[in-house]
DNA sequence: CCGGATCCGTTTCGATACTG
DNA sequence: CAGTATCGAAACGGATCCGG
């Protein structure tokens, strides 16, 4: 039976509140999964963000300690945006989307080939995420 | 190496259509954790939701085929919304999203007994919320 | 009463144009 | 390339009303 203390129960709502809206969870899927990491890049994205919006998501989010920003050292005129370990732990939130997503839609456009690397071992996918460097 | 193909890989935004806004998600906590399942229940929940976009959300995720209906055969005024498979599917994303939000903040309100729990055999506790009638 | 629908002031979002 | 500024559109929240 369920918890008898609803008030307190809140975890779901303080996740919300930190990647709730429409282009938080699709920026870091930029970011986890097409290995985007510019402004540029996310702009190019087929959901089509606007700018504004874009800065403004980025900004929270770096607030919130889930991505950082910095100049490229090679570059200087390139600004990077890279998930922290509390971003990368966010990997199995967006796993369990994309599974329930092919589920439901086949043609949603997840590789076969993920599908059944984060069915036979997630944790190893994962562990290839966070030691991804550039 | 990330997909080359970005264009076509849309498993997030598929899901963040159905229930990637401020409120969807709560409903469907509601739902599985919380054992509510009537309109009146879920305005009582602490995040004050209103009651017109209480109606628009029941009402989108029905079409969506997320939640279903009906009428309470043991008291005709009463109404009952109940996930469906397709959303009880959803458990593992509300699941993640519990253990990242328990891990960045402990006092977020998530059982400590339910949080081993759902470490130790999560789909055992799938199996749980699925048989739960009534 | 319960489960909404309607109306309306306010806040937030987002498309576009523009800038350092 | 990486953002701001502006301004109309949409969503939200609160109050109130309505039907069974």
């Amino acid at each position: 039976m369920p918890a008898k203390n609803r008030r307190s129960f809140c975890p779901v709502s303080f996740a919300l509140d930190k990647f709730g809206d429409k282009w938080s969870l699709l920026i870091i899927r930029d970011l986890m999964f097409l290995g985007k990491e510019t402004y540029g890049e996310f702009l190019e994205s087929s959901e089509e963000i606007a700018t504004n919006i874009l800065a403004d998501r980025l900004k929270r989010l770096e607030t919130e300690g889930i991505l950082l920003k910095f100049r490229d050292p090679e570059n200087g005129r390139r600004v990077i945006y890279r998930l922290t370990e509390k971003g990368l732990d966010l990997a199995p939130v967006l796993i369990s989307m994309i599974q329930w997503s092919s589920q439901y839609d086949p043609d949603c456009g997840a590789p076969k080939q993920l599908l059944q690397r984060l069915q036979d071992d997630p944790d190893d996918f994962i562990a290839e995420i966070r030691s991804r460097e550039s």
